[in-house]
DNA sequence: CCAAAAGTGTTAGGCTTACACCCATGC
DNA sequence: GCATGGGTGTAAGCCTAACACTTTTGG
């Protein structure tokens, strides 16, 4: 193929990941960061990165990073933005797009995570992140809280059994404020979109809470008859 | 400076326009388009669009694009995604980030726009357009739908003064279908954001329809007061 | 039996929708 | 005086938000 663009100026262009994730326990919204493995800024926390290279889409390349990073494949991921400020890097010119992905970390390898010194961070206590980093966190944040509103997202985030008190914890902890139990399961349950099982979560309460499972194929279905997906609740 | 990051592989980036302009008389929304002067695709339909330079970030070449066009600054322009697919422009590797503008089309000099063979097609009927670009301007339009909902962003399609009704035919001419009148300017009116003129616009009606004014301070002021623009309305 | 967490309904009010006629004026 | 487009109000129903007690069970 003619090369029409040959004479034309290139510039350096990366993806960066903002990994999300949820820990169950501690009822926070996570933040995969790794330590920066090379100059400038060396040993800084950074959100996982990469250059993406010739014959690579730009997904395919967070796609990438997310996997040399995880081991995980088929993940949710969504382009969040570019950023094209001429400074915005210290080490030279680089254009990046920045993408969000959500993670259910019960399916994480600890060993991998260790061995590429990523870390969790709680949402609430990022360390300084070098170059644009915060902005770019903050601007998939809040495209995250927008998107859980109105997109079942929130399941990626949970195992596949999980009880609507965790549902609702995980919304309290992505929203950052509390929600109304009754008009939370009232509302979640009158979109049918989650089968009730046998099987008690019993670890939390003596009592023990029943474990619901997403049905991705309901929404789909009930998407085309247009329906609309919205936790928005108080 | 240092440039660290010199032996790794550089990429062409452009930024490519998708801008919406609105023609009160035939009430429909517009697209600036413009014949390509250079090759591949030489003479066909195309975004206006062009690459980012050094020294300049992708915001800044974007805005370059809409002056060089129209010699219009100031304008309202969003980012609206990156375009990452390996084969996507037949001339070699580019990657592009689109961005959306939206201008009001009587302050356009209408000998530049002959000059730079630039083109306002309506939305409803594009020709046929090169690589990947109806599929950045079919984005660009839904983002516009979910856009001009929330903020006040109809008003940089009008001119300064315009009626209720130039307003609503506007609206329809987005969502693709008919609002209710008493409806849509209950809604409109009681959002307190515009200010009504003692002039009468005479030229489609005998009666005469009173101008209004958008006020941008109001919208800032009660946006600070936690006010939410709606214009969703059936 | 008690502590701790799960689970459950109702009501008021606000917002959205649907809907039809009068008004002003130029010709 | 009539045709044309501008302008106006109300009622029904739906959806949201607010709110408190009962159930279950392990220790």
């Amino acid at each position: 193929m003619i090369d029409h663009y040959a004479v034309l100026e290139k510039n350096l262009i990366a993806v960066d990941c903002v990994i999300f994730g949820y820990n169950i326990s501690d009822k926070e919204l996570k933040l995969l960061l790794i330590k920066r493995k090379f100059e400038p800024e060396y040993g800084k926390w950074s959100l996982p990165g990469g250059f993406v290279k010739r014959g690579e889409s730009v997904l395919g390349a967070a796609c990438r990073v997310l996997y040399q990073l995880t081991g995980l494949k088929d993940v949710y991921m969504e382009q969040s933005s570019a950023w094209g400020d001429v400074n915005r890097d210290t080490g030279g010119r680089v254009i990046t797009i920045s993408h969000f992905a959500l993670i259910n970390t019960y399916k994480l390898d600890p060993v991998m995570i260790e061995a590429s010194s990523a870390h969790w961070r709680s949402i609430s206590r990022i360390p300084k992140l070098i170059f644009d980093h915060k902005k770019i966190v903050d601007k998939a944040h809040r495209q995250l809280i927008d998107r859980i509103k109105v997109k079942p997202v929130g399941f990626e985030l949970l195992p596949e059994k999980f009880t609507l008190v965790q549902l609702q914890d995980l919304y309290e902890a992505i929203y950052q404020r509390t929600i109304d139990k009754r008009n939370f399961r009232k509302k979640i349950i009158s979109m049918n979109l989650l089968e009730k099982l046998d099987e008690k979560e019993k670890e939390t309460s003596k009592k023990g809470a029943f474990y619901y499972r997403f049905i991705p194929q309901r929404y789909e279905d009930f998407k085309r008859q247009g329906f609309y997906f919205n936790l928005d609740v108080q």
